[in-house]
RNA sequence: GGGAGUGUAGCUCAGCCGGGAGAGCGUUCGCCUCACACGCGAAAGGUCACGGGUUCGAGCCCCGUCACGCCCACCA
């Protein structure tokens, strides 16, 4: 059945039709086949937390290309689709809807929250994956996992127990980011800075005397911006090389509040420039005084409970908030003649990126991963080029990392997300490792353990992702077959929390590389170029963008004009932009089709070659090209300058050009043989003939009988059928409905159903024909000088023109000749006459010079000499100076004795050419006179 | 403080191997030409931030300067 199409595309209902239809029939569906060639991309697992952003249509946008071209290319292709539990997320998200209902996950219980948690994943999971299906993404969604689902526990359970055994993972008392408001530890990688405005403190502590006594007259100065830590002060410090102080290196200080005697230590870490030199010493709160400490093994104190109140080691500060005794310690020691001058002072403050409490550094007890060793292979990797990441340039941010690595903090104190397979024996306390509740004490035989409380950072389990999705620590088939992954698709802002720990994760466990390729991509900003975020309201929701626009307008835009790596701005002209070319295509592939009559079968197997006319060979060449540039962009990642050749190829070779070219051609063979306008053409194109003397070639109703109308058919439709595969990665949805309605109304059954499925179009040397090429850009030279010359003579487009091409070179008289209907179809010609010499042609018709030829157009009620003359004398200018360089170039020796041969022809063929036009110009300004 | 970037048409951005500066939007002019006004045709518009250097030849390579954001570190 030949089916109509609308006039505007309309992509509401029918993406979401496709797609199911898609689902349905399995095509995302990947099964391990040793016999084919697999390719893998895992997708960066969005949080369950999550709602569609730009981040998200960038990020899967990318993916789906790469997959589809891929799946085209005929691999056996695989996009592993999955979500995040997203600890902290998702915990923090629980503990705001009990709020509403008044309750506290402690009241709550452990047990009952975890309830609570699965209820909401249940609920809200899912609703990222129905928005990702949104944007067409080919995901093989029966193989969707979570990273708390068995399977990731399994492996996340294994991979602590292998690195606790090999000892990668430990437990120790290390100063770690504390986030009072989450009760939790984080990353350094969590931490915010802000900058914010604060105070220097200056404090003075007075010295202790040589017979114990408080000194009353000596004291040590330093500046503060937490002075409430000077509860937990251990020591202050000096440069040892500092002489304002090294006599006092040894003696004491006295710590008012807490009445403490700390020492005065010498240490480097000193920065004698800053402040008065002196640093007061808070091992239990500052991870350089930390570092200090060690090093002069000073004791910590903690001074704080976890919700940062002062605690018992605070004295009589114990209970008030960090900040209100921050207040009442400055009140006190102004009140104790203790204090000097207060500065202003704009500094960082570390803040926890989910919730922007000020994190305050404390001593804990946590679980680490030894990162020395184990970070090696994933240094060694991306050096030697075993993994590439593009760009290139992120590498060096990739080495800030890797060279300045820290042992990774892998434990929070948070309740969603996977348990750290700790025990501890109720009787001896000993801790014991396993992958279960451990049935007896090896130290003291006891039976009863109790599970550390806390749970594992986010990233562990994100980090074995593409490998644990697959089926690992079981040896699966598809494990086999589908690891390594090939490209891993993510924003730069995620390097170092997910992709360089998925490396050594890999390395560990698996013994190689997870994938071959890390392809970054920028963030999407609003059209001031800021970040879009929620505070700001600037955010632009992708569902919004889809809902107005269609998924392939946003999926085009996202990927056109943005080179890896770069981030780009939002603006809805460029979604409006690629709306408009999807309603192009439209409309192209519609004019093809509402010209296949009904019941004629227009195969797009056997070219009908011997009745190809020239524009037909060359825009089938123009394809080849297409499909072999745009084919290498691919492969090398260059996902926007392929889809610009595509874009090109469509709009502006196939519908401006070859389209218009063969319109003439398409009239129905019943039609006899077109247009009134064109017989009476023919008729007097063939009188003038005569009148010179000159033969006709042959007749154009000739040249336009049916074959001529197949042949323009079967190349409008193949042409067709390869530009929308090439586009189809980019733009499933309309790719997809163009490619089936045309294969119902070519009633053919021999392509396959769906566009989606078929064989990536591969360039055919054969269809290259230069000749061809060379033939129409003649064509496009002439008519677009034409046009030009029609416009700035303010010739009505209405009125047709006489145009008489004068050539003495027969080639070109015979390339003319065979063209002479494109010159009616898409120059406004009336007559069209091919000579040898200007016989008949008036002084006054305006020309069109070119380097093989003149067009004169007659436009005789319409003549401006003196307007014909200095548009002449322009080009002369134009054409001096291009000759001037030429000639300089070629004079040049040392151009000549070095450039490339094939440059040095190149040049002296473009020289020729001017020249040749340049006498041409000349020739016609003299005629004027 | 360290690192990697960016600076090209009025705006947003491409520019692969060094070889006569591109696109989209916007602007101007003309067109509802029987696929498309979400369109067609034409035009205007650039010291490729600045200064040196390498080269027969530089938007591209090297050095320096300026401007703008970004990442890392986090000096009390």
């Amino acid at each position: 059945m030949k089916k109509e199409l609308a006039k505007t595309y309309d992509p509401h209902g029918l993406e979401d039709r496709i797609y199911r239809t898609w689902e349905e029939k399995g095509y995302f569906h990947a099964e391990a086949d040793e016999s084919k060639k697999p390719f893998t991309i895992v997708i960066p697992p969005p949080n369950i937390t999550g709602v569609l952003h730009m981040g998200h249509a960038f990020d899967n946008t990318m993916q789906d290309v790469l997959i589809r071209f891929k799946r085209m290319q005929g691999y056996n292709a695989l996009w592993q689709p999955g979500t995040d539990h997203a600890s902290i997320s998702t915990e923090v998200r629980i503990i705001e809807e009990l709020a509403k209902e008044g309750i506290r996950k402690e009241d709550l219980g452990r047990e009952k929250f975890l309830e609570r948690a699965w209820e909401w994943k249940k609920q809200y999971g899912g609703t990222i994956i129905s928005q990702l299906k949104k944007l067409g993404s080919s995901c093989d969604w029966a193989r969707e996992r979570f990273t708390m689902d068995e399977g990731c526990n399994r492996a996340v359970t294994e991979v602590f127990v292998r690195m606790h055994k090999k000892g990668y993972i430990y437990q120790g008392s290390r100063i770690i980011n504390w986030c009072p408001h989450c009760n939790t530890s984080i990353s350094d990688a969590e931490v915010d800075y802000e900058e914010q405005n604060g105070h220097l403190w200056h404090i003075r502590y007075p010295l202790v005397e040589e017979d114990g006594s408080i000194s009353k007259t000596e004291f040590l100065e330093f500046a503060t911006t937490r002075p409430e830590t000077m509860l937990g002060d251990t020591a202050v410090a000096v440069h040892p090389e500092d002489e304002r102080y090294t006599h006092l290196i040894g003696r004491e200080v006295f710590l008012p509040f807490v009445e403490r005697r700390i020492p005065v230590v010498a240490d480097t870490y000193v920065d004698r420039e800053f402040g008065t030199g002196v640093v007061k010493i808070t091992p239990g709160h500052d991870p350089n005084d930390f570092e200090v400490g060690k090093r002069h093994d000073l004791p910590e104190i903690n001074i704080m409970n976890d919700d940062a109140t002062i605690n018992e080691n605070g004295a009589k500060f114990e209970g008030m908030d960090r900040y209100a005794a921050r207040k009442q310690i400055v009140k006190e020691l102004t009140e104790m003649g203790l204090l000097g001058e207060v500065e202003d002072h704009v500094h960082n403050v570390g803040t926890h990126e989910r919730c922007h409490t000020v994190v305050e550094p404390l001593i804990k007890k946590q679980w680490f991963v030894r990162m020395d060793e184990l970070i090696k292979p994933a240094i060694k990797a991306v050096k030697e080029g075993e993994i590439r990441l593009i760009p290139k340039r992120m590498e060096a941010t990739y080495f800030n990392w890797t060279d300045n690595i820290r042992d990774w903090c892998i434990s929070r104190q948070l309740w969603w997300g996977h348990r750290i397979p700790a025990y501890y024996c109720d009787a001896c306390g000993e801790t014991v490792i396993d992958y279960g509740m451990p049935k007896e004490c090896p130290h003291c035989r006891g039976t009863a353990f109790t599970q550390d409380p806390d749970t594992l950072d986010t990233w562990f389990s994100s980090a074995l992702w593409p490998f644990e999705t697959l089926g690992w620590p079981e040896e699966t088939k598809d494990l086999k077959h589908f690891f390594p992954t090939d490209v891993l698709v993510t924003g730069y802002d995620i390097i170092f929390f997910w992709v360089i720990r998925m490396i050594f994760s890999s390395y560990e466990q698996m013994g190689t590389r997870p994938f071959h390729t890390v392809l970054f991509h920028g963030l999407i900003r609003d059209s001031e170029g800021r970040k879009m975020s929620k505070s700001l309201g600037n955010g632009i929701d992708p569902l919004d963008v889809i809902a107005e626009y269609g998924a392939d307008a946003l999926r085009l835009m996202i990927v056109t004009g943005n080179a890896p790596g770069n981030d780009m701005r939002y603006h809805v002209e460029r979604v409006e932009n690629s709306r408009n070319f999807a309603n192009k295509l439209w409309n192209a592939s519609r004019f093809i089709m509402m010209n296949i009559e009904e019941a004629e079968e227009v195969h797009a197997k056997d070219a009908p070659a011997a009745m190809l006319q020239t524009e037909d060979r060359w825009i089938l060449s123009r394809l080849q090209r297409t499909i072999r540039e745009a084919t290498e962009n691919m492969e090398r990642y260059e996902l926007g300058i392929a889809v610009q050749k595509v874009y090109d190829f469509i709009w502006d070779e196939f519908c401006d050009w070859y389209i218009e070219f063969v319109k003439p051609r398409l009239r129905p063979s019943g039609a006899v043989g077109g247009s009134q306008t064109r017989a009476e053409e023919d008729a007097a194109g063939a009188a003038h003939a005569s009148r010179l003397q000159i033969p006709q070639a042959e007749s154009d109703a000739q040249a336009y009988q049916a074959p001529s109308r197949i042949a323009a058919l079967w190349t409008l439709t193949s042409v067709l059928i390869g530009a929308l595969k090439l586009l189809h990665p980019y733009m499933p949805f309309i790719t997809e409905e163009i490619y089936q309605t045309l294969i119902d109304g070519l009633y053919t059954k021999e392509t396959p159903e769906s566009i989606m499925i078929s064989p990536w179009p591969v360039a055919k040397d054969v269809l290259v024909d230069e000749a061809a090429e060379r033939e129409i850009a003649l064509i496009q030279e002439a008519v677009r000088g034409i046009r030009n010359v029609r416009n700035e003579m303010n010739v009505a487009p209405s009125k047709k023109t006489g145009i008489y091409v004068v050539s003495a070179k027969e080639d070109i008289r015979e390339i003319f000749t065979r063209g002479r209907t494109h010159f009616t179809a898409l120059a406004h010609a009336g007559e069209v006459f091919v000579q040898e010499d200007k016989t008949g042609i008036a002084d006054d018709a305006v020309s069109v010079v070119l380097a093989d030829a003149v067009i004169y157009i007659p436009l005789a009620e319409l003549v401006d000499i003196s307007a014909e003359k200095a548009r002449l004398e322009k080009e002369k200018e134009r054409l001096e100076k291009e000759l001037a360089r030429s000639k300089g170039m070629l004079a040049n020796e040392r151009f000549l004795s070095k450039a490339p041969p094939e440059k040095i022809a190149e040049e002296k063929e473009k020289q020729q050419k001017y020249e040749q036009t340049y006498a041409q110009v000349l020739e016609r300004l003299s005629a004027l006179g």
